[in-house]
RNA sequence: GCGGGUGUAGCUCAAUGGUAGAGUUCCAGUCUUCCAAACUGGCCACGCGGGUUCGAUUCCCGUCACCCGCUCCA
């Protein structure tokens, strides 16, 4: 394995960030915070420079995306609407012995996967939950010594069965299969209460404990339960509780998104990998409002297949949610590539069925291969700097529901093209929306199929009811991105190590930042080649005055020009223009000439005063 | 939250139950010339708290942070 080495690499990253400047621990001098980060000035300039660059591509460069910045508090009701007070204050239960953690509505199954509860269940009758004592002291002998070595049946298996047998002859028998394990996990009954059992190893798990996933404050002066609130987990709700707002006030028709920028605020079980999983952090987030797809094909008689794989091109508007996502995606690989992260560098994941949340229909995680990233089935994958969600109608939907409020649109496209539909047309479509919402209901929310039918019939009679009158509430592609996961692969991906030897064979490694010039915290310096005459000085503060309302200009005077420069390549400043004493006439024709110094090769050019920044504008842009 | 590891200048690394040392970075100065040049001078450290001890950076305990694993990741 070659993790090791890697973990060299990111040792040296940090260490970089923090020498010149990118990341400090927060509150360090404190002991620091686990969980936390601060951006030093380099730091603050290349984030800022990201940020700048996701508005500018989603805002400005577009004319169906407009903007939005929300209060990170927000009333705590939206966040049970989103479903994350329920999802993030799962209890847990740790084992005592092999101490793995489990969430409490994940134990049962887990239970039923697990091979000793299968070879368990093999020796009890299927109804009743009786069983023969000899079998199971023959199987805690045999197998469930290999396969739940701390399970009480296992380690004591005399004890366990003789109070097994009393309670039989009390009559008392397990009620259900979950009862029956929870008997072997049990020695003494009345010392110690029922013992929940560990799926994998059988030992003994603690009380369930509520995780809070959540950050929590209070509003107002005093605290009490009724004014907590939350720190916001994601910045995505803003955004679906003010989509009527900005729908009425933007003059915005569907499809078209809205995109927010904002920190959001977890509290992480387990911070690790640098800032890559920090309880604080910032979020890059669209929402991209389109019809849904029975509303597209009544106004264009089909919906568009794309290709599954490549850019599908400009939008169509006979684009469904398929197309959309499929556009999203490819729309945000460009964005990294423009900002220097080659598509070799990324990953995909794309979201098995079985791992879809219920309200998802496909997701795609645009990975990057960080110096941390493990092996999985002998490749690299990588890890997540951002989620392309196609989320359905669900998250406006419960906004409706918890609010009371209609967050649905009126189109009179749709009305019209409704009405000229045929009626055989309109019952094709409802029969395939009942098909497809009993097989979400069946699979992700575990309904019978009775039930599952019975609900989506109820749904199509309230969707085709209000379609019919040109009324849906839009569908959602959701590209989510994180800002600091995503300045952390801008910085991995930068750092590179340059071995130079010199004449004496003397050989010294020197670290050099390759940012693109795009993102690059400083994109010039300006060096005079000596500090100690004032001519040298004084033009190259002019130059340097001349660049400063364009761009992030560094003026250094320090050291020895060659100093200046490696200092440079850590920062990682794709130019560096010295002024010398040709710059101020020594050699005629060089009058107001500099020399431009290349970052990543050494290269030099010289130029006039006069067409520097233009070259500088077109490289920096 | 659990288990293992680590903790000495900004960085890399020494030494020591009694005064903590080097290289490098950084800062100031000398220098007319381009990739961490040389010379001179300067700043800066035992993560934090408690205990043992005449005395602790060193031994012990606790704590915090970081790294690895479990776990989680909307």
């Amino acid at each position: 394995m070659a993790e090791p080495k890697e973990n060299v690499l990111m040792e040296k990253i940090v260490s970089l960030c923090k020498r010149r400047g990118f990341i400090f621990q927060s509150s360090e001098i404190y002991g620091g915070i686990n969980g936390f980060w601060d951006y030093g000035p380099l730091g603050a300039e290349l984030k800022r420079n990201l940020r700048d660059a996701w508005w500018h591509s989603m805002m400005r460069e577009r004319e169906d995306v407009v903007g939005l910045d929300a209060s990170i508090i927000m009333h705590p009701m939206i966040w049970k609407a989103s479903g994350h007070v329920d999802t993030f204050a799962d209890p847990m239960s740790t084992c005592k012995h092999c101490k793995k953690l489990i969430r409490a509505d994940q134990w049962w199954p887990l239970m039923c996967e697990q091979q000793w509860t299968q070879s368990l269940a093999a020796l009890t009758e299927p109804v009743t939950n009786r069983f023969n004592t000899g079998d199971l002291l023959k199987w805690a002998k045999g197998r469930g010594k290999q396969l739940a070595p701390n399970l009480a049946l296992v380690r004591n298996p005399e004890v366990t069965i003789s109070w097994l047998v009393q309670e039989a002859e009390k009559g008392k028998h397990p009620a259900d299969a979950r009862e029956f394990y929870l008997y072997l996990a049990t020695e003494q009954l009345g010392a110690t209460g029922f013992i929940t059992p560990c799926p994998h190893c059988g030992g003994e798990l603690t009380e369930p404990r509520p995780f809070n996933l959540m950050l929590q404050t209070h509003y107002g002066p005093v605290a009490t339960d009724e004014n907590i609130a939350y720190l916001r987990p994601e910045t995505a709700q803003a955004i679906f509780v003010q989509f009527k707002n900005v729908f009425d006030s933007s003059r915005v028709k569907v499809p078209f998104g809205i995109g927010q920028i904002g920190k959001a605020f977890r509290n992480e079980i387990t911070p690790r990998n640098f800032t890559f999983r920090s309880r604080e952090f910032e979020q890059m987030e669209l929402e991209f409002f389109i019809r849904p797809d029975e509303a597209v094909e009544a106004l264009h008689g089909s919906v568009a297949t794309v290709p599954s794989q490549g850019h599908p091109g400009e939008p169509q508007p006979n684009w469904g949610w398929q197309a959309w996502h499929q556009y999203w995606v490819e729309e945000r690989v460009r964005f990294y590539e423009n900002i220097g992260l080659p598509r070799a560098t990324l990953g995909f994941h794309i979201q098995q069925p079985n791992e879809l949340a219920h309200y998802a229909r496909a997701t795609v995680d645009i990975l990057y291969k960080f110096p941390f990233s493990k092996e999985e089935d002998g490749e690299v994958k990588g890890d997540e700097l951002e989620g392309i969600a196609a989320r359905g109608d669900f998250d406006l939907s419960q906004h409706e529901k918890f609010s009371g409020k209609p967050l649905g649109v009126f189109d009179e496209e749709v009305r019209a093209a409704w009405a000229k539909l045929p009626d055989a047309r309109k019952q094709a479509m409802r029969e395939e929306f009942i098909e497809a919402k009993t097989r979400t209901g069946i699979d992700k929310k575990k309904l019978t199929p009775a039930d599952a039918a019975e609900a989506a019939r109820k749904e199509a009679d309230a969707f085709f009811e209000k379609l019919a009158k040109g009324q849906f509430v839009p569908h959602v592609i959701e590209p989510s991105a994180g800002l600091d996961r995503l300045t952390l692969a801008l910085i991995c991906n930068a750092y590179s190590e340059v071995t130079k030897t010199d004449d004496k064979g003397k050989s010294e490694t020197t670290v050099v930042m390759k940012f693109h010039p795009r993102v690059a915290p400083i994109k010039v310096a300006v060096l005079p080649l000596l500090k100690n005459k004032p001519d040298l000085v004084k033009k190259a503060q002019a130059v340097r005055d001349l660049m400063r309302p364009w761009m992030n200009v560094f003026y250094d005077d320090g050291g020895s020009i060659g100093r200046r420069y490696a200092r440079q390549d850590e920062a990682g400043t794709p130019f560096c223009v010295t002024i010398d004493f040709d710059t101020l006439g020594e050699k005629p024709d060089l009058l107001d000439t500099v020399t431009v110094r290349h970052r990543d090769d050494g290269r030099q050019e010289r130029l006039t005063i006069g067409e520097l920044l233009n070259w500088l504008l077109a490289r920096v842009r």
